[in-house]
DNA sequence: ATTAAAATTTAGACAAAACTAAAAATTTGT
DNA sequence: ACAAATTTTTAGTTTTGTCTAAATTTTAAT
């Protein structure tokens, strides 16, 4: 697997084209920064090599083997942002871009030594689920800030924006994972939302919100 | 600087194309498993950005500029197998070929956190000297085993040859760095050499003795 | 049900990095 | 010194991954 090839079953794992959906060639175009007709010539090579289900029009999904193969390179990329994290003190709004080169990085016996050294971490810095080594990961329950009911409370698990300028705004805001979380206001003209994140309240616009997710307490 | 541009750099640099003496496309060419004309391509663009000077037949030596980047891809090289033995447990003759993946990586702040966790440390596992941030390294005084005369004791302290063949035949034979070796006798016929190692006599032969390098004892 | 708009594919081109085969320059042997 | 051998370069081709522009298919709207 080329590094370029490597990428594409990526972006579509994260477009969702594990699902029977498959993902039109614009989004994923899109989401690369690159021209649909470059997206067509690697659906055709991915295709080839059994990786993804293409058929002109049709779309994007992948294979069985495609997603073995997504989810071995979701798995070192998440480890390795948990490396840069725990080990080098590296902060979560650094650590993807140096991740993006890490996870094509070919060693199986490497990769499997980083886990161990962690002590097989289940989430990364951003609260994203590590694949184990045989394809599994957890799916935790979890919702969107913004679709909390009034008044409930729950705990901060993870974030849907992994943007730099996104976690630098939680990091200023003193909004971390694991933090206990109230919605104590909605604000039906602009959807914002008056939130207690521990002992501190603050108001967060929607955007935020919609970014922000959160493990409801049972 | 793409990969390819990197592995030429370092090429020339472990050629000895550091000092003013100039190395020949040919020369290039079988250390990189390469032809001779894609050499010669590769001297004029690196010529082009400054890294090498290069004049038609006339082969092709480091810039100033070519052995800071070098020195800087050797120091990446080196401190990713230093961090694989000491922190991931890998055996030093794994190394290479994870290292030769991992220094092309690009972030100077990576590099920099993995030499502080590893408290900067001043040799590779096969000795070689790892250059600091600004481009300095130590140059132990040290000969090969094959040249030190009867007698003498020294310090096991590098290989010339990192192969892992070469290095578990080391293993094999409990010749580590750090050991004490002491030269027993030499053979005429076929040089080889009566030696030992720590507690330890044996017989290797020259082809042996003349990868290992000592430090002799003043 | 057509037609307009949007999405997708095809065809042809380009840059990087490699190659082969042929040409040119340098080195070597006598 | 000069022919032969070797080394190096040039010229032209290939592969990978990208692009643009044009053509085609699908989707949406009236």
């Amino acid at each position: 697997m080329t590094r370029s090839e490597e990428n594409y079953i990526k972006t579509i794992f994260h477009l969702g084209g594990n699902t029977a959906t498959p993902i039109a060639t614009n989004a994923i175009a899109e989401q690369m920064e690159t021209k649909p007709s470059s997206v067509t010539d690697m659906a055709k090579k991915l295709a080839e090599k059994g990786l993804v289900n293409y058929k002109k029009y049709q779309g994007v999904s992948l294979t069985d083997f495609g997603i073995k193969t997504a989810l071995s390179i979701v798995r070192k990329h998440r480890l390795w942002e948990v490396f840069l994290v725990e080990k080098l003190d590296f902060s979560w709004d650094e650590v993807h871009e140096i991740a993006e080169q890490l996870e094509h990085i070919k060693s199986e016996k490497l990769i499997d030594k980083i886990d161990e050294l962690l002590d097989f971490p289940k989430y990364d810095p951003h609260g994203d689920p590590i694949p184990t080594k045989d394809g599994k990961f957890m799916v935790r329950d979890k919702q969107l800030l913004s679709e909390m009911p009034l008044k409930s409370i729950g705990v901060c698990v993870g974030v849907k924006d992994t943007s730099a300028t996104f976690l630098k705004f939680l990091d200023k805001n003193n909004i971390a994972l694991g933090n206990t979380i109230q919605v104590l206001e909605k604000e039906d003209f602009d959807m914002s939302l008056h939130i207690q994140v521990e002992n501190q309240k603050l108001n967060i616009s929607h955007q935020i919100a919609s970014n922000l997710y959160v493990k409801k307490n049972d």
